[in-house]
RNA sequence: GGCUCCUUAGCUCAACUGAAUAGAGCAUCUGACUACGGAUCAGAAGGUUGCAGGUUUGAAUCCUGCAGGAGUCACCA
């Protein structure tokens, strides 16, 4: 049995023993004893003082005897004011490593695909520029909280929701159709999505034009915007798309075809993909029956104008349009139809949505009327929201070129990897196309481990100029120490001499770090799932590539001539090897076998 | 202006549900290569956790106020 649950149930028998204290087990909080004291894990008894009548020397004094007694795991104790800090015997770290060493998915939980599914959706793109930054830190998010869901167990579908129609798609096409000249990615020569995206910023630059003009022959600023033509005529063409206009639509799809192959490119460079893609064009007009139906149920009402509200005020917030007065949706609408459909597709348990922070408004409201429309699963919608991408002269904005394209970023990272790794220059033995891989991996490595590390909800600084460390707390970092793991663990196999150790053996202060830290691998994946944090995960990887490294340096491992010893070693080298494996995994890193 | 979130070392970030002396990396300084892979390791220096109160045996963490920053308050998506 796990060691932490025993202690657990110790303590718990100890304090009903000696105080008549009845705690449950989860109240009973173990945490890591702090590197400066002895021992592994520690119990708080301030809680119990009080209900003891003692001091907390002695309280801790009698509980860490009782313990002891009772548990022959624990080796020892010692009391330091009210911290009670409990050893654990050698011979059950000896004892886990020789059980758990060989196995490849230690930590992982098998995906029970007989439970209701988790769905993520991520990514939801709009068709009328391509990804950049802070679309990189929505895909890395989505595609990693949803390996580490399932690392936890959870059944998950991961989708996305295409915004492939409205106004924005309209003005790259009557740019493309005004001033393109028919151009297309093959006669450019550029990627689809960059093709449309350049027209949208052409629209934008003829839009602001007419918009100054008409200003300087006295029309007001708003209404300037709204009677420019090319405003009045992306309208019209908006308008003929809902009415299934041919012409419109085949320009539609041929340039949203274009944008799919591009946004494809980029997916699959940054490795991640989807079960389900979702378009709005299909989907834009659910909700409106869930409308009715919430007038029918009374929480929605219509004012005299016609249109449908949803009156908020009791929640605290205001009142939420959800039909405009001529009977067309809003965007609240069709998600409200959406989350219905995903969770009928489905038969979901959980919705999680990996949006922005900006709309944290919206998901609240969303859920909020979910629920007032009698949706049982309505407080199983989560919306994973994360912060802003900042550069360092301040936010990104689409319109001034401030940008940082994702695919550029993929490009500059590659190149600086391979410049990085000729440097080191230790692989002339590969074939051009596996340095090719390599850097590719690495690179990555660097830039997801560098935005996955970063708590989601806050908002982070990426500085493009100084780009992206290989040194330190990196991808690059843990991808070094795996392979270096791996390098000496073929070594080992191929001296043959590794066999079996006994539990009689005495680790080392570093072989004991490394060992904890393995074994609270199942607990972080666990805690990292429920509060769908990729981060901890990142963090929980660093710490043990650095409590390795720390290990290795000065303790010798195949020199080691104590054979016991050294097979211990090799055996604690794999498993962490398969640790780091696995929880790069989780955030969507590649590990190489040599670098 | 209302509501929500944020503020931790020079910089970028940690600290799970309140617990011991708030931790890493980068940058700076000092040491360690006849290498089981130095993309490493050992060490130094760097902090009144934005400010002021409060609750608690104990606060970066919870409460109140203030200052600074971001987001949002569309018949846009």
């Amino acid at each position: 049995m796990n060691i932490v649950t025993s202690l657990t149930q110790a303590i718990s028998q100890a304090l009903l023993a000696l105080y008549g204290i009845e705690a449950d087990d989860k109240s009973i909080v173990l945490q890591d004893t702090r590197k400066d004291f002895k021992g592994d894990y520690t119990l708080v008894v301030f809680p119990y003082v009080k209900q003891a009548r003692k001091a907390p020397e002695a309280v801790a004094q009698e509980i860490g005897s009782h313990v002891k007694e009772h548990l022959p795991l624990v080796s020892g104790f010692n009391v330091i004011k009210g911290f009670l800090n409990f050893e654990v015997a050698d011979s059950y770290w000896l004892k886990f490593v020789a059980e758990k060493g060989n196995d490849t998915a230690f930590g992982l939980r098998q995906a029970d695909v007989t439970s209701a599914p988790v769905v993520v959706e991520y990514s939801s793109p709009n068709t009328n520029k391509p990804l950049h930054l802070g679309h990189i830190r929505n895909n890395l998010l989505g595609w990693s909280v949803s390996q580490l869901l399932a690392a936890a167990g959870a059944n998950v579908k991961k989708v996305n929701l295409v915004n492939d129609r409205g106004i924005h798609i309209c003005k790259s096409m009557l740019a493309w159709m005004r001033y393109g000249g028919g151009e297309t990615p093959e006669s450019s020569g550029m990627k689809g999505d960059h093709l449309v995206g350049k027209y949208y910023v052409e629209f934008d630059k003829h839009y602001k034009e007419e918009v100054k003009q008409l200003m300087e022959s006295g029309v007001e600023e708003e209404q300037a915007k709204k009677e420019a033509p090319l405003m009045v005529e992306a309208q019209s063409m908006l308008k003929r798309w809902e009415e299934g206009d041919k012409e419109v639509r085949a320009l539609w799809e041929k340039m949203n075809g274009w944008v799919y192959a591009g946004f494809d490119e980029t997916y699959h460079r940054l490795g991640v993909g989807f079960d389900k893609v979702y378009y709005e064009s299909q989907t834009y007009l659910l909700g409106k029956e869930l409308v009715n139906k919430g007038l029918d149920m009374g929480v929605l009402f219509r004012k005299e104008d016609g249109s449908v509200w949803c009156d908020l005020t009791g929640d605290g917030l205001d009142q939420k349009l959800l039909l405009r007065r001529d009977g067309t949706s809003v965007y609240m609408t069709q998600d409200l139809g959406t989350a219905l459909l995903r969770h009928n597709d489905f038969g979901a348990e959980r919705l999680i949505y990996v949006v922005g922070n900006e709309q944290d408004y919206h998901f609240k409201v969303l859920k909020l009327i979910l629920g007032k429309l009698g949706f049982s699963w309505a407080d199983k919608v989560y919306h994973l929201s994360y912060g802003m991408v900042e550069l360092p002269n301040g936010k990104m904005k689409s319109r001034e070129g401030t940008v940082v394209d994702a695919d550029d970023l993929i490009d500059e990272m590659e190149q600086t990897a391979a410049d990085m790794s000729r440097e080191h220059g230790k692989n002339d033995e590969l074939t051009e196309e596996e340095q090719r891989h390599l850097h590719h991996i690495l690179a990555l490595g660097a830039l997801k481990y560098f935005i996955l590390k970063v708590d989601p909800t806050k908002n982070m600084l990426f500085n493009p100029a100084e780009s992206i460390d290989f040194n330190g707390n990196t991808g690059p970092f843990i991808q070094y120490t795996h392979a270096r793991i791996r390098s000496i663990v073929r070594k080992a196999a191929e001296s043959s001499e590794v066999g079996a150790w006994s539990s009689e053996l005495e680790m080392n202060e570093k072989e004991r770090a490394v060992v904890k830290i393995l074994h609270a691998l199942p607990e972080s994946i666990a805690a990292a799932a429920a509060v769908f944090s990729p981060a901890m995960v990142a963090n929980y990887a660093y710490e043990l590539a650095k409590a390795f490294n720390s290990f290795y340096q000065d303790t010798p491992i195949l020199r080691e001539e104590n054979a016991q010893v050294r097979a211990f070693r090799v055996s604690l080298c794999a498993m962490v090897a398969n640790a780091l494996k696995n929880t790069m995994n989780i955030l969507g890193i590649e590990v190489p076998e040599r670098m």
